[in-house]
DNA sequence: TCCTTTAATGCTCATTGTGAGCATAAGTGA
DNA sequence: TCACTTATGCTCACAATGAGCATTAAAGGA
């Protein structure tokens, strides 16, 4: 299993989430056209460490929670690349915004300044109807009735148009589609010929290479990953109030949430205690503060077993 | 972003599942030991083209649905490695097993045989009697009271001991507790001075490197996405009864499953559909044979939403 | 032929979980 | 004091789930 390959470099990238003022935000370089990466080093003990110090290099930020996302190597990925072929490995990091000393360049941007329809939070945002316009005009340009139906069918599907349900977990596969249907300006720039259009909607800003599509990977994993595991925690202070909380996931999702019913879960899956404080500023009547249960991490409940399991004998 | 890198090789890894004879099993060479892998190379268009085409090469075998798993660098991963490093991209295959033509050495071996303990499928498994002998000691070889405990909490978490519950998904988790504890080869082979031992139990068969790392990691992913993802049919010919689709089901989880709420699940999610054949073979009554519905995979069901959503106004 | 065994299939019932929304409490500022 | 805002408690209908009883339909002897 000797290998005789083309010389080949293995990147690290890394998408770093923090939610601050009610907006998820990611942590970018070059004002905001890039993640943070570099090339994965002899001196690194492991990928995950040398995220972290790539991170910490570049931003001057410290890293908590972190996670790998994904691998990316498709040949025709890099723009210039000369013979080398890269491997980029990508991570999720989950912290708290930091301010203090941040390298020049560097900016904590909303994700839905990359992604404007995914924020569903006030309902559709308005740049969806320009969007699914210019949808509607690249399912009709498809040569033949049958592939006329199926971009229709798919585009419909992915962003819930008609009696069809907003699934806010699939940003991925709207970018995608997005990005086919020759609207994002990332695929502009791979397949020069296609040029904007007069009528083309706003599809958010664009970034270096495919940095944008990880990041559309890691929207997608931790919207989905938030509804099973606890790690919304790790996005904010150790206390708050269930507003805050709720405040948290719902930048996160895109979506709002029933107030009384959030309430509810927290109670019923005890993820979260008291601390007697109590939080004054709230515009109404004061809301107790609460602290994340770290237990639970140990505990570890097993999200909901869609097996019906037998118990006893059969 | 121009890198200087030590020399680097990155290797794809393929765990490629099926279910025969209520068994499942995993594709390998050299009669069990290793999985079939090969260095990334300038010919292949992508990382999962190139999984592919080792896999055919080294084992006769076509493949159907697969799946990223995870990539592995830590640096001290592989034995006798020598200067070069390598990056490992671990792909996980669903396929039907099929035995015309393999090339020599290539075999289809129960998962079971590398996790005996992982089987509940009739009941707690005997070998985890003898493993959780082995593990109280390991854990009262501890020095300090609180390390003692700690070792004591995580293994009786991870195998579910006393009143906890034995959760099927932990499969990862469970091998490198069993690797830290010095019970499994692969850990004894890494670290030589410590000594199997005469009351050591027996914790299945070992595999080249880390391997049976990278399987366990694949068994942990399938048992886990098999409950919100509609992927046990990638492990069943085309029509089946209940009861097949059961015990595919049954044999990933190593759990059995409650047969009349099983059958209500599948009515329920309207995931299959009525061939109009009869199963006659069946030992009792004859069955309805079913197949799939492969337009689910376009509706995708959103599995279980675990977020209150507020629908009308607020 | 009738009885026993083995599965397949249908159905019930108690319990729990979820969606929606009413009602009350406890602050602030006019 | 009133209007307004957010926090918190609670109810009610309905869906989903766990357990298990009951019936149906085949095979293989006695």
């Amino acid at each position: 299993m000797v290998s005789t390959t083309a010389p080949l470099d293995a990147e690290l990238i890394a998408v770093v989430a923090a939610v601050t003022a009610r907006m998820p935000r990611v942590l970018t370089l070059e004002t905001g056209i890039s993640l943070p990466s570099g090339p994965f080093e002899s001196v690194h003990r492991s990928l995950q460490s040398g995220v972290r110090s790539w991170v910490e290099r570049q931003t001057h930020h410290p890293l908590g929670h972190i996670e790998q996302l994904y691998t990316f190597a498709d040949r025709d990925r890099l723009e210039n690349s000369g013979p080398r072929r890269v491997i980029s490995v990508g991570y999720l990091a989950l912290t708290l915004e930091f301010r203090r000393d941040p390298a020049p360049g560097v900016g904590w941007w909303s994700w839905y300044r990359y992604f404007p329809w995914e924020d569903h939070r006030q309902g559709p945002p308005p740049v969806l109807a320009p969007i699914l316009g210019a949808l509607e005009r690249w399912a009709t340009r498809a040569s033949g009735t049958a592939e006329r139906r199926e971009r229709r069918r798919r585009y419909r599907h992915a962003f819930g148009v008609g009696g069809l349900a907003w699934n806010e977990e699939w940003v991925l596969q709207r970018y995608e589609l997005l990005y086919e249907a020759g609207l994002i300006a990332e695929a502009r720039r791979r397949h020069p010929g296609t040029e904007p259009g007069r009528d083309s909607p706003p599809t958010g800003e664009a970034m270096v290479q495919d940095h944008r599509r990880i990041l559309a990977t890691a929207i997608t994993r931790l919207r989905a990953k938030i509804k099973y595991r606890p790690v919304v925690f790790e996005l904010l202070p150790p206390t708050f109030t269930y507003l805050e909380l709720q405040q948290a996931v719902e930048a996160i999702a895109g979506l709002r949430l029933h107030k009384q019913n959030f309430r509810r879960l927290m109670v019923q899956q005890k993820l979260v205690e008291p601390t007697g404080a109590i939080e004054v500023q709230t515009g109404g009547r004061p809301a107790r503060r609460y602290r994340f249960r770290r237990e639970v991490l140990l505990e570890q409940a097993p999200g909901g077993a869609r097996l019906p399991q037998a118990k006893g004998r059969i």
